[in-house]
DNA sequence: TATGTTAGTTAGTAACAACTAACATTTTGT
DNA sequence: ACAAAATGTTAGTTGTTACTAACTAACATA
């Protein structure tokens, strides 16, 4: 019965939809509507809505990129790591933006115990302790540093600049987020 | 005909399930048995309900402690005023953590072309800014430094620091939000 | 005692949304 | 050109929700 193009129109513009208002705010008749299908059709692929929507939950990318980056592109190199990995960052929060916001908009909606979205900065935030422990042992982070607290500073600071992008793109109008990551990576590293 | 007393309780009520979730998932009679009592009185209070969303909305506690702390109590210490003025500003976040909870669930709804958890971020920068820039010319910032990014990233990180608490708090399970203030400033300092 | 204020109760309306069923129409592959 | 698959149409059921109206009960105060 399914069409895999009808399929997909349909997905897509939930998401869209889910992520702008919320699980609640969004009726079938304008998900069908907004992607120029029949109400019927929608029910027909995804038999209800709660269904759609854990469809849609479930398009998240999940973070192979990551895995391969820190299994073989490190270059030990502070600076072009850090870099690197801040752009891998963005990266992937650009692209399971509408996701992240269903998400935070639907909470308890999700299930999940373990939602890509919170395991993602968690898993993230293992590798990156690891990384700083070698970094540490080959002396180019000074000893005393609290590694913990270094890494949870790394990704606040990458979250925090992918929020204000995204909510506050005024507040980003004089400088590029590229600056900002190497500002940031910059003062890192100097100390 | 109101009553101050249940006025504020279904107020409270109110911020509280609109922040949970969300505007549309909420409805009147949730709200009017958490608050112990009748949907009638919930009515004759506030009309209906989105007048009752948009008095909750309004709800938040502005930011006068900034302006003060910006206008007596610097001492141009960089560390010592960077500490307070991330203090100032997870207690700011954290006193309207539910307020900022309803604008992201329902920003839509949100007509106001200047809301507050717009506006707030702003207006701390300018001043961060300024702060940074007196700072620059009294030689105790380098005079190279890119002062925008850097007020960014410092205000980055300070909201990145608040969302994981409170979303993520797995994150901030070995680590104090202290810990990781004091971390970020003093490696800033370094630079 | 009388009166006004505040809140509860009950019943009901109007609109809308999720979902179903039956049938008609278009599109597609062969 | 034909059959099967995919989609549209229409009408209706069911449940929910914002909101109204009319009436009642408790209580404070003058």
């Amino acid at each position: 019965m399914p069409n895999k193009d009808t399929y997909e129109v349909i997905l897509e513009v939930a998401i869209n939809l889910f992520s702008k208002k919320g699980y609640n705010s969004v009726t079938i008749k304008e998900i069908a509507n907004e992607a120029q299908v029949s109400e019927m059709t929608v029910f027909r692929h995804f038999n209800n809505k709660l269904n759609l929507f854990n469809k849609s939950f479930a398009e998240y990318v999940y973070i192979p990129k990551f895995k391969e980056f820190f299994e073989n592109d490190l270059t030990y190199n502070l600076k072009d790591d850090l870099l690197k990995i801040s752009q891998l960052y963005q990266e992937t929060m650009e692209n399971n933006k509408k996701i992240i916001l269903m998400e935070l908009k639907n909470d308890e909606l999700i299930t999940n115990p373990q939602s890509p979205l919170d395991t993602f900065p968690l898993k993230l935030k293992e590798k990156l302790v690891n990384y700083f422990l070698t970094m540490q042992k080959k002396g180019l982070i000074k000893q005393e540093r609290d590694l913990e607290a270094l890494t949870i500073n790394f990704l606040s600071t990458n979250f925090g600049l992918f929020f204000n992008i995204n909510c506050l793109p005024e507040m980003l109008k004089e400088v590029s987020l590229e600056d900002c990551i190497k500002d940031y990576i910059d003062s890192l590293i100097e100390s």
